[in-house]
DNA sequence: TCGTAATTTCAGTAATTACTGAAATAACAG
DNA sequence: CTGTTATTTCAGTAATTACTGAAATTACGA
């Protein structure tokens, strides 16, 4: 490996993440290195900057591109491949949630969906299917937010979570000026 | 294995997903198990129902333990152990969030922390540290959220995510309150 | 302390995943 | 076409991870 030390420390670290992160060491490591490269990099550097093979960086590549984390680029006059990863952090950030998603949640929804609609032919079934229908419907809950904040530009985005879990003290009023108006008509617990 | 249709088609999907949560396949499939079952099971029950080696059972559950994910129960006159998984699906996420937190994020931000300490030595290094300090203030602040997030009690939770993307479109009409009230004093942009 | 059941450990093996080098393919320029 | 460079494919191998059975340990009750 032949790169400056900084940069060395955090390739290596995303290498040794990379299992945790569902990708391998490879994968990870020129992930790393595209994100800190001030330019894009074509297979050949990456062979050089890292000290593995041609077509392990070719499949890694591939992989890369599978996720949408990486950008092709063309330089004038070559007809290399050269890549780069989005300049925008959150960009990333909606693209990494956006394959996640797809990968690691939409399969167990769809299967989810697919047992509750069968019939249950005994007790332990009907309890399991019970089960599965409360994991659906947090699965759903949480995709329907998923999708709603996906939308956002990236300052509001920002924002949404600069505010954080603040947002229910302004509910927690909302309610009470709510409950207050109504109470008259109609008393409630609480 | 042996086990009804309708779970058993949960845990061989839990299994076949284990590898792409970063758990393995029996893991996965008594955690399944766990979740569908309306009673904690021993051991060798599991081993029963899915039909692999009591020692692989004892490593996986040990390894569901380090997760946090079971709850060891135990059964007046039966020194064995039983295992359950929490009734509360908000709870099993809660303590999903926590430990894919501590296992996948952490680390990354230790490292980014430790490196946009060191002095850059040349261009490349400047460059790098800038893109890392990047991803490292995109963590932090991603997981102020969550911290503060994570406290809320499952109802505010909900309704935070009920609410989704809507709360900004409270805070654009707030933005626009503001503005107005501050425009005779210190008119700007927008 | 002995015996028994429950659980864990771990060396060996099976299964899976990652990586390489060589060959094939593709994409051009002359 | 032919030669050259870039990229991909893939069979074989290396490395890693998962799993088993046997032995060891633990936790009791008699």
């Amino acid at each position: 490996m032949n790169l400056p030390p900084l940069v060395q420390s955090f390739v290596l670290h995303f290498g040794e993440m990379g299992s945790r992160w569902g990708i391998n060491r490879t994968v990870g490591q020129i992930y790393a290195l595209l994100y800190v490269s001030p330019d894009p990099l074509n297979a050949e550097q990456i062979v050089d900057a890292l000290g593995i093979s041609r077509s392990n960086v070719s499949m890694s590549l591939r992989e890369l591109q599978a996720w949408n984390l990486v950008l092709l680029k063309h330089l004038p006059d070559d007809r290399r491949d050269f890549f780069t990863t989005p300049d925008d952090v959150w960009q990333i950030l909606r693209t990494l949630a956006e394959e996640r998603k797809k990968r690691e949640v939409d399969p167990t929804l769809s299967v989810l969906r697919e047992i509750l609609m069968q019939q249950p032919a005994s007790d332990a079934e009907r309890h399991a299917q019970a089960r599965m229908g409360e994991m659906h419907s947090l699965i759903e809950q949480l995709t329907n937010w998923y999708d709603d904040v996906k939308k956002l530009e990236t300052d509001r985005l920002a924002t949404l979570l600069t505010l954080g879990a603040k947002v229910t003290r302004l509910l927690e009023a909302k309610d009470k000026i709510v409950s207050l108006g109504r109470s008259k008509r109609s008393p409630e617990k609480g």
